[in-house]
DNA sequence: CTGAAAGCGCTTACAG
DNA sequence: CTGAAAGCGCTTACAG
């Protein structure tokens, strides 16, 4: 085993009694073969079981059938989500798909999207907590198209695939609103750009639509943690006026407030009301369950698949696509 | 951008004055190469902006640096934690992993491995819900070292590494005869095979080495779902003597036994005791927080990488591997 | 310390 | 309908 010289397209060939350019075209079905000599050629793989080897097609063909999924962490239960997903509409024509994890750390993500570009990957499909079209320029350069989850904006050989945050921070702060809630809190992430700052936008969006005066105590920043969240509701909680509902970038970080809830004895809803986004799996799963808004994942991730699928036909022909998701409420128990 | 000749290692010899083998050579570092030639080769390559085909490398090498992880589902998040300490341990030395998702179902898991096999893998992490040597026979054939979780038995070409099913059995039951539960159910899952036999197995003996009769009627099987501990803990509540704790194959499964509890109006742990295995995300997050058995999945995937990495360095040489995980209970609220 | 040449295992013009 | 030959981009005996 492993030990004799593997049987290669030549062996095959010579033991069909045919050139091995005739062997490949059985396989391909690029040109025709007589029906005898397909049988016989077949009879022959089968005997021998031999398989064309990937790494050489790869090699010659200028294609690997690898796309990259580069994310941030993923034991991150999102992206599990987006790779089931990706592997959903990549694996039937044929694709395998390569996990970078990068920490969501800037040079860790650049490393990753280099190695992969070593390594001839397909295509990248590309997430960071902050996903900048400069984070993935090595794959550019190279000609390897990539879909930038949570991009701002597409250019040429990058699509983006994001979902619409700024609906969905108004959508959220328009269903509290809808269950009579005026003082309104949320706690964002650490920094005032991208997906996280997008919400609050767009909750600053609804409150004025709503004749809801904005008022700055009422956003705080936190870690994307669940002790981000904690300590957020905490310092909401300290204010001389403090909510009676609190938005959570996302359901990792509204879990912690629950936590928060829970240290202060304080019921939920009907104390403070708690939302998160994402919908992730544990929303469900916790008491009271989770009231978020849902991107769902695994959709994303089917789409981002298709969309470099097509690009993978059409090459760098057709114009740079943006797809945005609209999220959707998913009403619980905790808001 | 993609369009002109691809620069390749004889690019950079030329323009650096030495042959393609000095090249090759100065990045292998295999033979001595002059500190003037070195330094000149080094200046072109960042120069031309070259590195290494890795496609190439791999068929001239007949190594590929990636390892497979196969999984019956990427959104379980025990295998995401698994996938995580995998790569902790793997990206160091330059491998890269490459994901299956085969829903379980042995057909899919065969096809996985052979796809594996057929792209030169230089070696298999297989994870089923039941692992089998026979599933992963086309890689042994092949030469391609393998690790199984879950396994039974190691053997020539196969790692195992498996948590000692049979002691997170008995520690469990060991833990609720500790709190005062004499009367104790199981829900298992659907066949009386594998690690959730293994489990009811310990809980047996726990039980017979406290002096307390096993009664069939308190082993009930389900399906590996939220569902499926719903139902095994109705079925079981409508006994003439219900239990008074009940331990559950898995956390989903026990999550899903706290539904039940609550939608009869038990109080967990006063009313029924409630203990789940894996230690998942949201066994912390839910509410009671759920007292659970843990496998430590990211620490199994560390080790499952060493084995691996190990056996590329030996070759098969050394003998078979297997590799016990003791798990511990996690105790939170719930039992 | 360095090079020329063969070869990893395929596919694809080119030719018939 | 079929084959001989070149070549994808490297590495590694072999030779000096």
């Amino acid at each position: 085993m492993g030990t004799g010289k593997r049987v290669d397209i030549s062996d095959v060939a010579a033991r069909a009694g045919v050139s091995p350019t005739t062997v490949s075209h059985v396989i391909s079905g690029r040109r025709p073969v007589s029906e005898a000599t397909q049988a016989r050629v077949r009879a022959v793989m089968n005997e021998l079981g031999w398989e064309p080897h990937q790494v050489a097609r790869s090699l010659r063909m200028r294609r690997t059938h690898t796309i990259a999924l580069i994310v941030p962490d993923i034991t991150n239960p999102f992206y599990p989500a987006v790779a089931r997903g990706l592997l959903d509409v990549v694996s039937e024509p044929g694709y395998q798909v390569l996990i970078g994890n990068t920490e969501g750390e800037s040079a860790a993500e650049r490393a990753a999207v280099t190695q992969m570009v070593t390594r001839s990957v397909d295509a990248i499909v590309f997430a960071g907590y902050y996903s900048k079209a400069s984070d993935v320029e090595a794959a550019v350069a190279a000609g390897i198209p990539v879909a930038l989850m949570g991009g701002r904006r597409a250019e040429p050989g990058i699509d983006v695939l994001s979902s619409d945050d700024l609906a969905a921070g108004e959508i959220a702060t328009r269903y509290l609103i809808g269950r009579g809630y005026r003082r309104i809190g949320f706690i964002t992430g650490p920094s005032g750009y991208g997906p996280p700052a997008d919400r609050v936008k767009g909750y600053r969006h609804a409150l004025s639509e709503a004749g809801i005066r904005f008022s700055r105590e009422l956003v705080v920043r936190g870690e994307f943690s669940r002790a981000g969240g904690l300590q957020g509701l905490h310092a909401l909680l300290q204010l001389t006026k403090p909510p009676r509902a609190v938005l959570c970038t996302n359901d990792v970080v509204a879990i912690g407030a629950l936590d928060a809830a829970r240290e202060r004895a304080l019921r939920v809803p009907d104390d403070i009301a708690v939302m998160g986004f994402d919908d992730i799996e544990a929303a469900a799963m916790i008491s009271p369950s989770l009231t978020t808004v849902s991107g769902d994942p695994r959709e994303q991730g089917r789409a981002v698949g298709q969309v470099l699928l097509d690009r993978l036909e059409d090459g760098a022909s057709s114009r740079p696509q943006h797809i945005l998701f609209s999220p959707s409420v998913v009403p619980r128990d905790s808001a």
